[in-house]
DNA sequence: CGGGATCCACAGAGATACTG
DNA sequence: CAGTATCTCTGTGGATCCCG
């Protein structure tokens, strides 16, 4: 029988790939720009400063950032419910560099 | 013929996505790291030296790589013919940002 | 208010084979 | 040596509707 392809894992062993991993996709770096810009937002605070993101790829992206601690969740019981987001130590410490990356993005434009 | 389809141009006015965009590629980063280990390096060692591309990536993401200002390509009319690539100066420009994230990534890990 | 589930389109990645 | 040309596949993103 054939063998499963098995992909090289993809988290190898190179910090740069990793961090890629991580501010990526399409909607990771609206989010945390978006957080760096206020200590916290709400959930639907977020979906009106990010323009054209859909509840789905707002709540996807969220729980990828929280799997990867670069932001937090603060969820009160209340009524209305209201969730709070938040950089996290990790989260902010990222801000420096993506702002060299904007800076040399800024530059070669 | 067919028409080229026309992409929303929402992100171009952040330089951060901008920036990501260039680096983004699956390949991108491995071979400007590459090439920031040495001066020039031609196709083929470009090709010994990233693990399990294809001709066929080396050749796209060199040229978007090209495109983008990244890299230059220098060509020898000789038999065997001879190409060589390296790092512009917005490439190397880049490395600095790039380190950075780097070891953000490496402390997170 | 703050999500979740399902289904689907499409661009990027890849295999394979060929060429100046 | 240094690429091209097709075709296929898969993962990411997205539209739409539903729920506590």
């Amino acid at each position: 029988m054939k063998d499963k392809k098995v992909y090289k894992s993809s988290l190898d062993h190179c910090p740069l790939t990793f961090a890629l991993k991580i501010i990526g996709g399409k909607w990771r770096l609206p989010i945390i720009w978006a957080l760096s810009k206020s200590e916290t937002m709400r959930y639907n605070e977020l979906k009106r400063n990010i323009d054209g993101i859909t509840n789905m790829m707002l709540t996807q992206t969220l729980k990828d950032l929280e799997a990867n601690n670069i932001i937090k969740r603060q969820q009160y019981m209340e009524v209305p419910p209201r969730v709070e987001y938040a950089l996290t130590e990790n989260g902010e410490n990222l801000i420096p560099a993506l702002k060299q990356l904007a800076n040399w993005g800024k530059r070669i434009k």
